[in-house]
DNA sequence: CGAGTGACTGCCA
DNA sequence: TTGGCAGCCACTC
């Protein structure tokens, strides 16, 4: 066997994160990245998803800015069956949407 | 080991 | 509100 089951020994633990997320609501990658102890790896995070392992609602992380991934237009669709607001310019509205953890 | 790149963030104009 | 610049971390060549 000899094969890591992840990429990354935090994916695990990020995945049950995005798991965690409520319907109608978003996360950034710095927020999940702060959670995982690593406020200045959100790239590290970003990354992580873009990988895609397994099955999680990735379309629910967004930026700082709210805004999109840049080569997925499939998830402003996602996150819009889900009701979730959008700005004018095409961004998620963080002030309504943004998940918090404790809440 | 060094340089380039990126689904990022925060600050400033 | 929007856009530009620098800083950070991990991956790839």
């Amino acid at each position: 066997m000899s094969r890591q089951p992840h990429p990354h020994p935090l994916g695990e633990d990020l995945l049950a994160l995005v798991d965690a997320i409520p319907p109608g609501r978003v996360a950034t990658y710095g927020q999940l990245a702060r959670l995982l102890g690593r406020p200045q790896n959100a790239r590290l995070v970003a990354r992580i998803i873009a990988q895609g392992e397994g099955h999680h609602p990735y379309h629910r992380v967004v930026n700082s800015q709210g805004r999109l991934a840049p080569q997925w237009e499939e998830q402003e669709a996602l996150l819009w069956a889900e009701g979730l607001p959008f700005k004018a310019n095409g961004c998620v509205d963080l002030k309504q949407a943004q998940w918090d953890a404790e809440k």
